[in-house]
DNA sequence: CACACTTTGAGAACGCGTGCACAAGCTCGG
DNA sequence: CCGAGCTTGTGCACGCGTTCTCAAAGTGTG
């Protein structure tokens, strides 16, 4: 029984998480023992009230007058964020995106291991991207299982989007992280986030229609 | 002057927009000439509430006990999000990342037009991509202002992200869509959103673990 | 024209997240 | 051992966003 379960965390703290154990590997090889909220707030882009509440959800890991201590916060964090155990992922769709996701080098070195990459075209079966090789879409339950596979990223066009959903999650997968530019719904139990970078800049083009035809503010991010 | 500037659109229904839009493509292209919230809300992935008022903050557009013209809201969706013009786009950083996003086909569609590549690496400069050759990252404040962009996406290692946003502010860009994992500030007026697949993954295996260890409820999604 | 039915638009209540402000608790110097 | 100086942890107020609810406003039928 791992404290993880004593409070709920809300859904915006879980999303900074990551924030601060970047920030503090970051720190972490500059062999600095401890640091501030003020220190850590700086390093993640936040201000230094929202890290002492975030931090005092994962419990009271700080020390009044001193800080944080380094080393033990981000032990306490990757172990919150299940960093300190392997997930293997399958990527769905070897298209540009699934292609550069499959030789991103960010995911490995936080326990993310790219094991499986499945397409539905032919003539891309069998073919080698970096280490791995494609395996068809027709085998996606049994590779699935084989790799006991938890996490999906879907990198299909829109209209295949559902369907693969659908099988992955029929498959055992419980999490998703979604690339394609169309709704799609999980079963209650099945977590699932979505990337659209056409939406991205969508909303960057309606802060900036404004700016230039009005004036209002920016929406995310000021001079830090 | 539009009636873009009489009221204050909140940003999560700015996030909408390009759902609802998306949604109205699909269904215009099925000569469908009337859409009720419900159904709009259905095509979406959102409750019928949230549809009616993010819609009643671009204006009444819709008529009581029929529905929304669909002609007519896409018009003014596109409008207010500026996909009625074309934004010239500039990519930094060519890996893998910057690559699959040059080639990306879903960007074009919307009127955001990649027309510059820029990387650091001697190597790829002069290399063509598509139809585009990679720039030297020497050049980026001519280049930039050349090809009047407003919009930058980044596609750097973390470590050159701010001094490149700070170059890309610097030659007159005033969008940012980074993807850099980093903390990256930019000045006022300037918008900056963040996409980071890593975080997206850690937030996963957070929920992930949490099923796994206790069986808390899903955050994201449910079935529609 | 009245009435049943549909659907929008918005007022109001609620809940979540943010940020302020400060007490509690620790260190260190004298 | 005491007091000055930090820094955390948290209670509280505020604001934004979501959802419920229902009056207002349209259509269509007999």
């Amino acid at each position: 029984m791992t404290n993880s379960s004593r409070r709920r965390i809300p859904e915006a703290t879980v999303a900074r998480l990551p924030l601060y154990y970047r920030a503090l590997m970051e720190t972490g090889e500059r062999q600095v023992a401890t640091i501030s909220s003020e220190r850590l707030a700086e390093l993640a882009g936040v201000n230094a009230a929202k890290v002492r509440k975030d931090l005092s959800y994962l419990g009271s890991y700080g020390t009044r007058g001193v800080g944080y201590d380094v080393e033990y916060l981000l032990h306490e964090i990757s172990r919150e964020l299940g960093l300190t155990r392997d997930w293997p992922v399958a990527i769905v769709g070897i298209g540009n995106l699934g292609r550069a996701l499959a030789n991103y080098r960010g995911f490995g070195a936080r326990g993310f291991r790219v094991e499986v990459l499945i397409d539905a075209d032919p003539a891309l079966v069998g073919k080698r991207i970096g280490d791995l090789a494609v395996v068809s879409v027709d085998d996606l339950d049994r590779v699935v299982r084989e790799h006991n596979i938890a996490i999906g990223i879907l990198a299909t066009p829109a209209a295949a989007a559902q369907e693969v959903a659908d099988r992955l999650v029929a498959a055992g997968v419980t999490s998703i992280l979604n690339f394609a530019p169309a709704v799609c719904s999980v079963p209650e139990g099945v977590s699932m986030r979505k990337v659209d970078l056409a939406i991205e800049l969508q909303i960057l083009s309606f802060y900036q229609l404004r700016r230039g035809s009005g004036g209002a503010a920016s929406p995310r991010e000021r001079t830090g």
